[in-house]
DNA sequence: TGTACATCAGTGAACGCGCGTTCACTGATGTAC
DNA sequence: TGTACATCAGTGAACGCGCGTTCACTGATGTAC
């Protein structure tokens, strides 16, 4: 038996990889199998000893984030531990920084690609829904308790990080983008009780200053 | 001189309208330019006497909804009057409807295409820009002073009612699709300050049963 | 250690297809008389 | 009212191109001796 027991694991891994790079910038519909392959290092011919079509690899690409481990590395630089109390604020700021605004390529592809899975086959929109359960499950479990129903607050949330993401991107103004991630932001912090209501009145808060300061 | 002085206008509104159906429901990138003139009942070599090319019709169809004066047609049966002092919760109530969740066809572009504007050219995202900020304006107008920024929370409400919708679509679970839809709209007419607050923890105001048994 | 070999990961030519775009032409239209 | 006509909206064949997918083949690999 040639070739060692783990390399088409390794390979097919780097498939994914690659097409989640090349389906984050330019869609599900816009990239061809042969770039996949060649940014995988490989060329076309032999994608089909690895997935039976094209479109079995939107599943496999929307499970790789936020429900793989290492999804962590996807936003290097941004300080999310899963295990920490404060993980609920955590994945608000880091998801609505401008880090993940700019880095497409390695975006969360709820940001990415939604319209493209709400096109897709059902399984492509089953392992979406179970990248949003994930989302709203970490921050519902961080949320402060304050009357209402933490899951409907956690659900709200996840749904305007990923919305005040998908919409910056879509529109020209790049102030107007920032303020707009601001705005959800602040808003998402004080909806899962992570932020002084004080704070966001006149925002001349010590943390706000800092937030502005690091351009988050 | 043949044919009518408004011919042409009329035509190329019908090519725009059907461009508009066609790509809410499949995206920019999986229409073809003679499925939209088939649309208008018209064949395809006659699409260039009216646009350059067909990433022109992108921003043309952008345009036609919210920013046009009749776009309300598009959600009959969902009362929103822009007049009306009442305009914010209406228009909140019909962003996350059953009905604008089921009508992909006439939905909301910034629903069923933002991620194909976030990839498309400049003049596109100002379109959409545009519109968004149509949108949060006649929230702004709408909203309840409660001494926090009304630009911020109207930016946030608008946000959190299309990632609503567009989550709520990339989604498979109908049940989940619905609870989102509600979670956000309850989130939303509160940061307007158009919800009393008491009727959220508990569900049990007349409102919130009108709302349910209307399948809103 | 070195060599011959079976395996199978990866290659690239080929397929049918539909796309965006162009353009010479057709024929429906309102007008002039 | 009826007819001849100039205009130009709309047609459809044709173009080059890139796509997803198939498949006969090549050649790199680890193993057996």
């Amino acid at each position: 038996m040639p070739y060692a027991a783990g390399h088409r694991t390794e390979i097919k891994g780097k498939i994914v990889q690659s097409a989640r790079r090349l389906f984050n910038r330019h869609g599900f519909d816009n990239v061809s199998i042969a770039q996949i392959m060649a940014g995988a290092g490989l060329t076309h011919g032999g994608f089909y000893s690895y997935f039976k079509s094209k479109s079995e690899l939107y599943t496999e690409v929307l499970g790789c984030f936020f429900t793989d481990p290492n999804w962590k590395s996807c936003w290097e630089g941004v300080e999310v531990d899963l295990a920490s109390a404060d993980v609920g604020p955590q994945v608000v700021r880091a998801y609505l920084s401008r880090q993940h605004f700019e880095d497409v390529e390695n975006s969360c592809p709820m940001v990415a690609l939604p319209t493209d899975v709400s096109r897709s086959s059902p399984h492509a929109k089953r392992a979406f829904e179970t990248v949003f359960e994930a989302m709203v499950s970490v921050l519902e479990r961080s949320s402060v308790e304050n009357g209402r129903p933490r899951r409907a607050r956690a659900q709200a949330t996840a749904a305007l990080c990923v919305g005040g993401m998908v919409v910056a991107r879509a529109i020209l103004n790049r102030v107007r983008a920032d303020e707009l991630r601001q705005a959800c932001m602040s808003v998402a912090l004080t909806l899962g009780g992570w932020h002084d209501e004080s704070k966001l009145q006149n925002g001349k808060s010590k943390r706000s200053h800092r937030l502005r300061a690091e351009k988050v």
